[in-house]
DNA sequence: GTGCCCTTAG
DNA sequence: CTAAGGGCAC
């Protein structure tokens, strides 16, 4: 079973890339973020025709997530608060950052994580105040479900220095903080394990390049886009790869999609 | 010679179209309206390398009128200002709509009138105005030069029922109320006559199209973009037509180019 | 419907 | 640099 995960940067501009790379790349569950796109708007048929099942949380202009899976997602989980009950998240769920759903005994998070926008700001809180609530989410559902769990999407951090294109001043940059670190880690501390890092232990390996400064071409990136998984499925994971091939085209997303493959 | 006139809307956004047009069509003199562009961002490149000299007249978002042609143009007069004095008409200049030039000893002046947009509106009451100054202007080039005229451009106006799809309503709707069309035929009086219609006489020749309602594809058109001659020039004009087949391609002006060709 | 500006966001 | 939305114009 293969599950990617791809910030698209708006679902309507990039549904032609987003096709054909399904044609070449036939994974059985894609995980979307920044869909930008109400749910009314979200362009449906084109991925239905290709064989999927489409699960979306959108709003307009701003995140959306979604979920295209080959086989029938059970259990679909909107948002925070399903499980964290409404009074406490409701706030943080009128961002669209959160859809999961349990495809082949695997519960998959789908997730776009805040980008934080500059360290010590409003959104720097919101962003560590979201992460706090993520990790309340997943032991939940570790505590109630029965399902293996893999959490996918854009993190907007880089864990370690060697994910990052060059490390200078990564302790004052948004996305490699110190701080934002400490968080994530503590967050996988329920039991998750990055799929990316069991296959490919050397740097220089990114899945998003600012379109600023020729990011790209420069290959000034950054890996933020991740897959965590419990034990379980982590010992099952045969493979996980970063494809480059999309970001290369004409009007890309940032983000290029990752893969991780599991022999169930 | 072949002088054509072509509102684009958005120079930028139409180069693609326009050099294609040109290489198919390869015209003396392509004038140009609603390039909507500063001077400072006008593509020149692409059509200098076609072999025009390329002379411009733009602002940001609106109007912008320009002139291509295969001979150096002489004599540019930028507005009305220069022929009627700073102090009548400097506020009508500030909107980029009018651009002349001698080529082969005909002047060729290229109009982007105003549209009006609803009768008895303010910018009805600036399209009256602004067309009583063009009067003044043709008036004053004639006594003035020595040259044949060729006035061309999108004038916003349909002079005659049977130039436009379907004439109800048409004393209330802008471009083709009785007072908008005696106040063109006003000018023509100068001493200007429609070349288009030395050749063609029957309806059903239209030139603009609305983008929305589907105008384009059931044909709900009107003729508004002219070429207006003095009496030896129209006499010399051997042929003029619409060429509807750009406005047929993906992301069209909702303009079709108008040639006139004079034989001197 | 289409295009451009400006703003917000990344 | 790229995308979206709201506003204006046509």
């Amino acid at each position: 079973m293969q599950i990617a995960t791809w910030n698209v940067n708006s679902i309507r501009t990039r549904q032609q890339i987003v096709t054909d790379w399904l044609k070449q790349n036939p994974v059985d569950v894609l995980c979307l973020q920044e869909t930008k796109v109400r749910d009314e708007q979200f362009p449906l048929a084109p991925f239905e025709s290709l064989g999927y099942h489409v699960y979306i949380s959108g709003q307009k202009s701003y995140n959306g997530v979604a979920i295209f899976s080959k086989e029938p997602v059970t259990d679909i989980i909107f948002g925070f608060s399903p499980i964290l009950g409404d009074n406490l998240v409701r706030d943080f769920d009128e961002q669209k950052r959160v859809i999961s759903g349990v495809i082949d005994n695997i519960r998959v998070v789908n997730l776009y994580v805040p980008n934080g926008s500059a360290i010590g700001s409003e959104k720097y809180e919101y962003k560590l105040g979201w992460l706090a609530l993520l990790k309340q989410y997943l032991q939940n559902l570790k505590e109630n479900q029965s399902t293996e769990i893999c959490i996918c999407g854009d993190f907007n951090i880089a864990l370690e220095d060697k994910d990052i294109y060059n490390s200078k001043n990564k302790a004052k940059h948004i996305m490699s903080s110190p701080v934002e670190r400490e968080v994530l880690q503590d967050v996988l501390t329920v039991g998750l394990q990055d799929a990316f890092r069991k296959f490919t232990t050397e740097e220089g390996h990114y899945s998003w390049w600012d379109y600023r400064a020729a990011g790209f071409q420069r290959n000034r990136g950054w890996r933020i886009d991740h897959h965590y998984l419990t034990p379980k499925l982590y010992e099952q994971a045969t493979k996980c790869w970063i494809d480059i091939e999309p970001r290369k085209l004409e009007k890309p997303s940032d983000h290029a999609p990752v893969v991780v493959e599991i022999e169930q």
